[in-house]
DNA sequence: TGTACATCAGTGAACGCGCGTTCACTGATGTAC
DNA sequence: TGTACATCAGTGAACGCGCGTTCACTGATGTAC
């Protein structure tokens, strides 16, 4: 954290200030690293401090200089995965709209692809069901992106169909294209590739907005 | 199961046949009632068969006459789960266009606002990823409820506008609506009743088919 | 119907095991002079 | 620069505990005569 460093520096040494400090951070790192490998592979409950700290090339006993207990150390990772999410998500869609439905697209594929991701997210929202005083961190964030994305949408919102106004208001329309997109994930990874394209996600929310199909930068399929 | 019946009626006794036999088949199902509750509950890791057996009035003991271990507990409990949600989803859909878009409504509703039904979900899913052996089973679920849904939906899709059939073919359609449909439960949980009305599952599809807003006894909104 | 024996669903104490957490200890890094 | 001491990230054996599974036993139900 605190990276100021008035010293004088002392020749062939890398570490310009605080060594301790800066082992100690790649440490935390390693094991956040870890923990999310092994929540993911294994689920919370049967994930051990021991996996995670043999994963991280670490000590168990160091896993309770950095976090309280298990269930802080998850906490944490879960705190640090959201809120880079967040500014993943917001970096990805700022483009001109084919930009933002290409990205999109990206996004449903790499998170349904990737065990990692598509694990981990299913177990933080078991987790948050199971675990009340921790649901509201979740529906915070959800409600950032979903704020977030109604707030892009809104711009356009005037110039979108008079039928699909009138059906369904702009933040329900959020609501749904978030479900979708949690929806495809979950069944890409149940179905396979080839019955859940990705692609498909831009698609229905262009058939859904009626706006004309993909240009010629936007789909992206396979192929 | 051998329901067969000829033995001589012994007066006061109620049990026509087999009283051991279907004695047997009632702690069984105790067993996969009380399963259900505890590993939606705790998650498959964190279960204790010792609370599952005590959930059920039986013994430990009592449990590994029934099945082989926990895992098997937990797999036949699916095996049952999925198979029944084939039959009650069949049967929902069955009636005019009307009254299955209510009925989907409903159904999003029941299985967002049962915990156990929402919890056990994520669960199954967790587990069939995490166990690829037993992925298939799941994915053939998955796939039946698709193809029973898609050829329910093939029956009218010539009358579909054109702009729909030429961006999506009527099994994407169905997977889109799937997803919809999985997506709208885990959100709803997070979000909560207001943010997630369950009309708007049949509201987006009706968008999406381009079919009028639905009528009079489809809509059935709170309140 | 009555009696003697066989079957088997259900019991619960006991087992070996892996878990989360603790803590006395080590040694590299930091600080004071 | 050099020396003596303080700090503290990291270690790993040890702890108490709850777990899944086993098994000798019980007694109600089923069967043979």
């Amino acid at each position: 954290m605190t990276e100021g460093g008035g010293e004088s520096a002392a020749g062939s040494v890398r570490a310009p200030l605080g060594r301790r400090a800066a082992d100690k951070a790649r440490t935390r790192e390693s094991l956040l690293t870890a923990a999310r490998r092994v929540f993911a592979e294994r689920g919370y409950g049967p994930a051990s401090v021991e996996e995670i700290a043999r994963t991280a090339g670490v000590s168990v006993g160091s896993v309770y200089v950095h976090f309280a207990s298990k269930e802080a150390l998850f906490t944490a990772l879960v705190e640090e995965q959201t809120s880079a999410d967040v500014e993943a998500k917001a970096a990805l869609v700022q483009g001109d709209p084919e930009e933002t439905f290409a990205a999109l697209d990206r996004m449903v594929g790499e998170i349904a692809d990737s065990r990692e991701e598509a694990l981990l997210d299913a177990e933080v929202w078991l987790y948050a069901v199971r675990h009340p005083e921790f649901a509201g961190r979740l529906a915070d964030h959800e409600v950032r992106l979903a704020r977030f994305a109604t707030e892009l949408l809104s711009r356009n919102w005037d110039e979108v169909d008079p039928a699909v106004r009138t059906a369904v208001r702009d933040d329900e329309f959020v609501v749904a294209a978030a479900a979708l997109h949690h929806g495809l994930i979950r069944l890409r990874r149940v179905l396979g590739e080839d019955a859940v394209p990705t692609d498909l996600f831009s698609r229905v929310l262009r058939l859904l907005l009626r706006l004309p199909p993909g240009g010629a930068n936007g789909a992206a399929t396979a192929e």
